[in-house]
DNA sequence: CTGAAAGCGCTTACAG
DNA sequence: CTGAAAGCGCTTACAG
């Protein structure tokens, strides 16, 4: 059952079919009405990759998950609360529109290839990618060969003129971790650590800036001991607040996002201490799971779901006027206050 | 860039640039080298419609999930953990053998207008369905087209001749019941409770099965008000709780999955009552937060990600061969022991 | 308002 | 081993 078929039944010509099914205003109401009911009768559905042949634009987007990085149990980060509600999110915001959503996950640098591809083969017409470390060159390659791209968390300097054609969504990591250092030192914590998050991401970046900013304000001097380095994973946070702990004494933590802030609470558990009373907790992101632990994590929302939204319909809006149009965006952040800090006397 | 160019810079026709992408036999090795080498100069791609229009088959398959309520936090059920890592093993699995995946959620009875169009425009070669409720109409039409599906937990009774086409992965549902309830009665609970999933639901119905012959051997009379129904939301575990504690004192509560065993939770503490002290709780899943819970939830654990390579892998077997194959498994479910029950005395 | 025809970029018998 | 040609199922100027 194709175009021709229906056009014989209705008596008019594949041209007049293609007029009704595209919605072209050149059709007798009359003739349109009798070729709806016979495509509905025969349900008959276009061929995509005919209407695309023919020149539609593909109506799938993708959106590509980067995660270079493992934790050590063998879970992919991606498996994390952290994409699972933006990855929803972007395909309710797409099947609004009529759009579909191919997701990829990229673990290794070759994975890249079949991203690749799938802007070069017009699989997809636009692409969302998240979570990879700052000026991604695969990206920058797929930008500057003019596809329209839309990017979370990546940071638009003025070297990096790619970005210019795309679209950049950030939240505001600096702020956020100003924020949170600041709530510390308005609690009386003047011994307040970092453990950063991957530094080669853009947010891990802003999120230390912003907590030297409330240190710098609050007047507490910067000690490097109190920094340590992390990579966004459950494992690190572990492993950094033993190595923290073994040197320093802080009576409060700024960790960059709420996974290595589960690794964060076993450690400190395995040490005998107490959250709280012994060490103040403030994590990022607001993953499901962050509310729901004893205590309840406080940390820094991020509002995922309005960024996926902003990213994708923004895309799709680029997409169906075919241009390549520049946007950047950061979405503020809001610090939700839970269990995890006590108030120094 | 299109076919035609490459064969002219390779001095080829175009029928022996299609034969070195597709990788016949039929070409001379140095013809072949030329051609890719010329290809990968122009970082030449294939049109993915035009290979598709002329005979290839798609190598897209959707992944569907179906999740027709929310809890009242308006949350989408697929928001929360237990789709999460399942998708992240299907397009694992797809990339594994350069396949994509292409995922929507349906929401509403009319989101299934979309993934029928998927199917007959050709978009997708095969698609796996996970979440539905048993027999869904929507879904065995699909099959009765012709199209190659996997099911995840849908019972096929003898009266479903369409699931006969279709490669069908469950887990135990019944076995994990049967045995969780076993659990308790071996620590000692005689009063013990269930709370179900949605009875449209082919697991939920097999969860209640699996309690009720625990009981039944364990010589524990069935009593009607220590069964309470619920729809696997957090919300529904929450007003099952309140609702059974009114009338009913169990020492233990068997919950058909983990969402509800976090209202469940809520509900409890809002009692005043203590988990395992007062009540023992079991879940089902085994979803990414049970074990941070407090305290850590005993559950049922379901191994989605074996599901997930099952389905995937024999779908995509079957559409390479081109045939319509029939596979049912039944997946081995294990029961996680951790903090939420107590030993009666 | 409508139809005939060209064209989108491939693959695949068919012929040699 | 290789090429010329038909065909996949649409859309879109073009002409009327």
């Amino acid at each position: 059952m194709n175009a021709s078929d229906i056009a014989k039944i209705a008596g008019v010509s594949r041209s007049t079919v293609s007029r009704v099914i595209n919605n072209y205003g050149n059709v007798t109401e009359e003739t349109r009405q009798r070729v709806l009911e016979i495509i509905k009768e025969y349900n008959y559905v276009p061929h995509a990759s005919a209407q695309m042949l023919a020149g539609k634009k593909s109506r799938i987007i993708g959106l590509f998950i980067i995660d270079t990085k493992d934790d050590n149990h063998g879970n992919k980060m991606c498996t994390s609360s952290y994409f699972s509600p933006f990855t929803s999110a972007v395909i309710d915001a797409a099947n609004k529109q009529r759009y579909n959503v191919l997701s990829t996950i990229v673990n290794e640098q070759q994975d890249f290839n079949n991203v690749r591809e799938l802007f070069y083969n017009k699989t997809i017409s636009a692409g969302i990618f998240i979570g990879g470390k700052n000026s991604e060159p695969s990206i920058i390659e797929i930008i500057e060969s003019g596809y329209n791209v839309a990017v979370i968390e990546q940071e638009v300097s003025n070297e990096q003129e790619p970005f210019s054609r795309s679209i950049v969504v950030n939240s505001d990591s600096f702020g956020g971790a100003y924020e949170a250092t600041k709530y510390l030192i308005q609690l009386g914590h003047i011994a307040i650590a970092h453990i950063t998050g991957d530094l080669e991401q853009f947010t891990a970046i802003s999120r230390v800036e912003g907590y030297k900013k409330a240190l710098a304000e609050g007047g507490i001097p910067l000690r490097n001991n109190m920094i340590v380095k992390g990579n966004y994973t459950e494992e690190s946070g572990y492993k950094a607040v033993k190595k923290l702990l073994l040197k320093e004494t802080p009576t409060a933590i700024f960790i960059a996002n709420d996974s290595m802030c589960l690794g964060a609470m076993r450690a400190i558990e395995e040490l005998g201490l107490k959250i709280p009373e012994d060490i103040s907790l403030v994590g990022f992101d607001d993953i499901e799971l962050a509310r729901y632990l004893q205590p309840a994590l406080t940390t820094v929302r991020i509002p995922l779901l309005n960024m996926a939204f902003m990213a994708t319909n923004n895309l799709i809006k680029a997409n169906e006027e075919e241009i390549n149009f520049y946007a950047n965006y950061k979405i503020p952040v809001e610090l939700i206050i839970r269990d995890s800090c006590r108030k120094m006397k």
